[in-house]
DNA sequence: TCATAATATGATATATTGTATCATCTAAGC
DNA sequence: GCTTAGATGATACAATATATCATATTATGA
């Protein structure tokens, strides 16, 4: 579904995403834009063959699926989109027009009801909790990405309405 | 690759299981046992045309792909088989022999070096931390089971010997 | 400004993972 | 033994992802 960005939002939004790839010395190219651009106005997380129809929808020139995927590896590695591996979907960062820097782990709650996102960074107490429960058993942990299954307020809500 | 377990050992598992799934009314059939035989001989999470190949070539009969989608399903809902999203593949419970049960978080350690799995329940700690933090921002979790990828004790130990 | 090199994208083929559907077989209970 | 539910086989196909070579676009230095 498309999620209500205004378009002058949606515009703050791409040029901090070409300002940090600038950064990078790499450049938010015209497809690049186009792709990120769907995730940005998606409510939920979208397939990459999701991504390929919407942009192929709206603009006359089709774009191959080896593009998109291509495109969205290169975003990932920006930080400007996440993948999601638990649903093999991607969703555009939370934190691309602030200044966040991904130093903490990032955990990524996803909603059964209404298949929203919400990226929150780890709490110190979380963090802390699951790198002791590795070290039991004498991991050392390098995952920064955590996604947690759960119900967001809104369905929560809107569940005991029916009744 | 294969793991160390004799043929003691695993005919013990073997019938730990076909009783856990008698207690649940179902039948651990020659096929599901098969299934599960080689992911119990695996070292490593298999994918499920890993298993399929595995299983074609210990026997002479071929069976299809869609049996063995439909064997991993079963012994998942059995919780013989647990399925890494992250990978998409298949490891075999840690359980099987004991009389454990997976009330509480279960926490999958994946390393990055040799891609063995330990599985972990949640401490009090992480399990807690989790939900106080899902909660922050509303979430009431559902997810009962994580995947973190690491670095095992082993291969930490062998990184150094290298220098 | 042009040649050239580096990047990015297009086009095509194919691998991998997973599901739908209908037919056949097997085991359990009557 | 007969019937039926459950399990498996067979086939087709959908969804996700990668490999590879060709072409186009952008950046850069002569």
């Amino acid at each position: 579904m498309k999620k209500q960005v205004n378009p002058k939002e949606l515009d703050v939004l791409l040029r901090a995403a070409e300002v940090a790839c600038a950064e990078n010395g790499a450049r938010l190219t015209q497809r690049r834009r186009q792709v990120l651009s769907e995730l940005m106005q998606s409510s939920s997380p979208l397939s990459a063959y999701e991504v390929l129809d919407l942009c192929n929808r709206s603009t006359t020139s089709t774009m191959p699926a080896m593009s998109v995927y291509r495109i969205l590896d290169f975003l990932e590695q920006q930080q400007l989109v996440h993948r999601l591996s638990s649903s093999s979907k991607y969703v555009s960062c939370a934190h691309i027009a602030c200044d966040h820097k991904h130093f903490q782990k990032t955990h990524f709650l996803l909603c059964d009801g209404c298949s929203s996102v919400e990226e929150v960074d780890a709490t110190e107490e979380a963090s802390e909790a699951l790198e002791q429960m590795a070290k039991t058993v004498g991991f050392k942990l390098t995952t920064q990405q955590f996604e947690l299954s759960g119900i967001c307020t809104t369905c929560q809500d809107s569940a005991g309405e029916g009744l």
